[in-house]
DNA sequence: TACCCGTGGTC
DNA sequence: TGACCAAGGGT
């Protein structure tokens, strides 16, 4: 696989696009701080930025510093988690916070390296922190990274299941030489996935690169191959889990199991998915049958 | 590796 | 209308 025509001019559009394209996103400011940056990162996941933003306003005036979620108990993360979904990710950006707080002096740790041994963090989150906060010189691949580079490297409609090795080859082939060009670069190949090169409907006749784009140049060929995988939703655990943590997260108090079990007539897969809330640590049994969000420290 | 983990919007 | 998708991570 080749890296394409021209780097350089695939370079100049695509940062000269962001410069006047890209949107007004508060953890994107120069206010911002390496922990507001973090945070919003671990929101991201899988979650869209309409949703992400307005929790992650109260998030921050709530808790400016990581010392001050790590203060709390670990369920007020998870309630303030409110409907972004897959609450492990507010268990475990609670847990970085105490990380953070016990081994890092308060702050978050500057480097990929560090931040990769945080919980919650993987390769892409800890990539990107170290980019965006840091401007550490990195490669950046989430999921609108790989899209664009299929289309204007491959010229094929979607990238593999998972990342390939020639495909991260590539993305770290691009990245400028320059510490703050390659931040930019980073953040405007994945705006431009986010905001033109999109998955179902690309905006083509918007594109700053359609004119160096192999798929646009190859007339846009259909996906080959098999059709990824959809996620099941009705009837699974993560349904039944998910409308579990939404009566516990609304209430105050104590939830007693009569509550909880009035949520499905499957006793099996009801106790099935209790069990595996506690086990998560996102929900705390309590004596008498009862439960609520976790107000000690240990989960994961 | 493949599968599990929430939630809501889009076409 | 429902299948697909969204700045992934953990196991």
């Amino acid at each position: 696989m080749s890296t394409g025509a021209a780097p350089d001019r695939l370079h100049r559009e695509v940062l000269e696009w962001y410069a006047v394209s890209a949107r007004d996103l508060p953890w994107r400011r120069p206010e911002a701080t390496p922990w507001g940056i973090f945070v919003s990162e671990v929101m991201l996941q899988q979650t869209p930025v309409v949703r992400v933003e307005p929790v992650w306003r109260i998030w921050l005036e709530r808790w400016p510093s990581p010392a001050d979620l790590a203060a709390e108990a670990p369920g007020e993360a998870v309630r303030a988690w409110g409907r972004l979904g897959y609450p492990r990710r507010a268990l475990r950006l609670h847990a970085a916070a105490v990380a953070m707080t016990e081994r890092h002096g308060g702050t978050v740790p500057p480097t990929e390296a560090e931040l990769l041994t945080l919980p919650g963090v993987g390769t892409y989150t800890a990539a990107a922190v170290a980019t965006f906060a840091f401007g550490e010189r990195t490669t950046v691949v989430d999921t609108n990274v790989r899209r664009v580079l299929t289309r204007v490297v491959s010229g094929a409609e979607y990238p593999a299941p998972s990342p390939t090795r020639a495909e991260l080859t590539v993305a770290a082939g691009l990245v400028p030489a320059d510490p703050a060009r390659a931040r930019t670069w980073s953040v405007a190949v994945m705006e431009l996935g986010a905001i033109v090169c999109t998955a179902r409907v690309p905006h083509c006749t918007r594109c700053p690169v359609a004119d160096l784009c192999a798929w646009q140049l190859a007339g846009r060929p259909a996906h080959q191959g098999p059709a990824r995988r959809g996620q099941a939703w009705e009837g699974t655990d993560r349904q039944l889990r998910g409308a579990l943590m939404a009566v516990l997260r609304e209430s105050s108090e104590p939830v007693p199991r009569t509550t909880l079990e009035a949520l499905s007539d499957n006793e099996i897969q009801r106790e099935r998915c209790l069990d595996s809330l506690v086990a998560d640590g996102l929900v705390e049994p309590l004596p008498g049958e009862q439960f609520r969000l976790p107000a000690s420290r240990e989960a994961s």
